[in-house]
DNA sequence: GAGACGTCGCATATGC
DNA sequence: GCAGATGCGA
DNA sequence: GTCTC
């Protein structure tokens, strides 16, 4: 969920950074031997071929497939030299060989400068940077016409409420959130929620929780003591905190809001100099008491930790999701639940030294 | 050579 | 009005 | 597009 690894900030590869999103690159190489990524060159412009298959082609999969040859190749400590020695590396096969052996011989590929050449693509990858136009709006959008964000601004009965709070609010969600600003926010809800009910509990996850220097945006995992999975809906939990957060005018627009997942846009008071913040995306979720761990585990990362961390558990006879650990039978069938009170009861159960959330940054 | 590649909540379009 | 499908984001 | 079976 928090994947970001080395390539991009953000799944959707809405932004375009070369890696470095925490700590200095000599603490990175001290630590993992991962400084400066000497293969940066082909990670971009593998970069560059996922969103297009993503955004313009709607095929994930080869988007997903890109990706995770650009990675492979970003955590690699030496430089890559032709596409023989790339096709050792997982996640290369034939095909990507071949663009680095022509990358490597011309500086470019021809299917890449031809994706470039084309208006149509350029504007669906643009289109696309607004939250809630996926690849199929976007298409759409550019069929009829529209390829700029003024476009959009000029036909805003074209757009969903979702897509409209997306083009308001196009530059801030683009734009990081320092740590700082973070803690901020982070003092600012706990005040909030125990104000109105000290029942609730509340943890921000994401790379913020495992000490990142900056993040996308505002992951919430909440529960609440009188809420267990047994029990029946409580549609007033999470509509009551995001009630009473805009009533102090933290949240101030809602993308969606159901019984147990919030979507939404907040921003802090002005700071000092009286200056103006930046709009913010923010999520919440409500989760059931015994569950609330097993989430705040998964939606705190990394990608690369929680693999790591699931293929552990099913080393130790166990199956380990987002909701749940439940023990496997000797026919595989996972077992009811195991109770959990805690992220440490989790690494133990199967057997592992607990680690902080700064410590499972690329899993061990 | 065929199938998997994560899954699910919410909003909205679609068909009855 | 309802039920299952689709798009989207995470 | 790549890997696995």
């Amino acid at each position: 969920m928090f994947g970001r690894i080395l390539i991009n900030s953000r799944r959707s590869g809405r932004f375009v950074h070369t890696f470095r999103t925490l700590k200095c690159a000599d603490d990175m190489s001290k630590r993992k031997g991962i400084a400066d990524n000497v293969n940066s060159d082909f990670c971009d412009f593998l970069t560059e071929l996922a969103n297009y298959e993503k955004n313009v082609n709607r095929q994930m999969h080869k988007y997903n497939a890109y990706r995770k040859a650009a990675s492979v190749l970003a955590k690699h400590p030496t430089r890559i030299r032709n596409g023989t020695e790339a096709r050792k590396l997982d996640g290369i096969g034939e095909k990507i060989a071949k663009k680095i052996d022509e990358f490597v011989q011309t500086g470019t590929l021809q299917k890449l400068e031809k994706i470039r050449a084309s208006d149509t693509n350029q504007a669906i990858n643009l289109l696309t940077r607004v939250t809630g136009i996926g690849p199929a709006a976007a298409r759409k959008l550019v069929d009829e016409g529209i390829t700029t964000i003024e476009d959009l601004r000029k036909n805003p009965g074209k757009l969903n409420h979702h897509q409209q709070l997306g083009l308001k609010y196009f530059e801030d969600f683009e734009k990081r959130i320092p740590r700082e600003e973070m803690l901020e926010m982070q003092s600012l809800i706990h005040g909030e929620i125990n104000q109105l009910d000290s029942d609730y509990v509340a943890t921000i996850c994401g790379s913020f929780r495992r000490g990142a220097a900056s993040s996308g945006d505002i992951d919430i995992l909440l529960t609440h003591s009188s809420y267990s999975s047994g029990d029946k809906k409580k549609p007033e939990l999470l509509k009551e905190v995001v009630r009473h957060l805009e009533k102090s005018k933290f949240v101030v627009d809602t993308i969606s809001l159901g019984d147990t997942k919030f979507m939404g846009v907040c921003r802090l008071p002005a700071g000092k100099s009286s200056k103006e913040r930046v709009f913010r995306r923010i999520d919440i979720r409500l989760l059931p008491n015994d569950q609330y761990y097993c989430g705040v585990l998964y939606f705190t990362g990394s990608d690369v930790f929680n693999k790591k961390m699931r293929a552990h558990a099913l080393e130790q006879g166990f199956t380990l999701n987002e909701y749940t650990i439940r023990p496997l039978g000797s026919t595989g069938v996972p077992g009811e639940a195991l109770p959990v009170s805690s992220e440490e009861d989790i690494f133990d159960i199967i057997e592992m030294k607990y680690l902080k959330p700064s410590q499972r940054s690329e899993g061990q």
